[in-house]
DNA sequence: GTTAAATAGTTGCATAGCTAACCACAGGAG
DNA sequence: CTCCTGTGGTTAGCTATGCAACTATTTAAC
């Protein structure tokens, strides 16, 4: 019915890939949003809210309420900057530390066995194609 | 930092899909999800909710919950089958397929728009790539 | 014919996401 | 210095979404 709407197939398949991806942050107790934005902040320890947001492709309110389920697990902590009163450091907490190559891990295994099914070739090229409208919409 | 994630560059552009997808339907006072599942509906009256959520690619409680809310704007009604007490035939209200048209001409025109952004080839590349892939992963 | 299993829809609960409106701090204009 | 403007973050309020559990109806088993 709504086979050659952009719009529509790419959420239908953002739902089905949540999917996949819930299961590989499963066993963390982490959403994907929450995996991913963890991930973010133990790679480089120290960005403002603002930067995750855009690192994540998110809303600042949405990565306020993102942060605040991570704090509430005790994964990050919150510190404002000295220079700018405005702004808040995220810092991950030693266990989120300690948690962050097994998260890289478990979202590259999604990616393999993902790769697997379609075949690479498909794979890559709806990324890569993704990834160029993606940027062509900025 | 995620570029090659499927899952994290599909939510994404998802995300920002709909934002444009808002603006077509936005005339109408309905959302994206909403103005797609009543042109559903207007296009073929009488289809059962499950039969629905299907052509959505949304869950049964999702369609519930959608439908809940055009019935509130009284743009469809329930109406239970007589030859199964279970299911639920969805029909448009006279008002709905009267604005069945427009909706679908505002959806063309966001079609349009996009595609003579990003250039027709990448666009149809895009939609047959997700396509297939979503189609793979039924 | 009664009971058990399956199916359709709904409800409860939780997450994620957005926009608009608000607060607090920073920085410049005068 | 004071005020105005801009920016970062939060809060309020709403929609969409899914899973799990529940209800009601149908169908199959015996």
């Amino acid at each position: 019915m709504f086979d050659h709407c952009m719009y529509f197939n790419t959420a239908a398949l953002a739902r089905r890939l949540e999917q996949e991806w819930t299961l590989a942050f499963k066993a963390f107790d982490l959403t994907p949003p929450q995996a991913f934005l963890l991930r973010a902040v133990v790679a480089k320890p120290g960005q403002v809210q603002s930067e995750l947001a855009d690192a994540l492709a998110i809303s600042r309110p949405t990565a306020t309420r993102a942060l605040d389920g991570l704090a509430a697990k005790q994964l990050v902590v919150r510190q404002t900057c000295k220079e700018d009163g405005r702004q808040v450091a995220i810092y991950p907490t030693p266990r989120a530390v300690e948690l962050g190559p097994a998260l890289n891990e478990a979202g590259a295994k999604a990616t393999v066995r993902l790769k697997k099914r379609l075949g690479p070739q498909v794979f890559e090229e709806l990324v890569q194609r993704v990834k160029s409208v993606r940027s062509a919409l900025e």
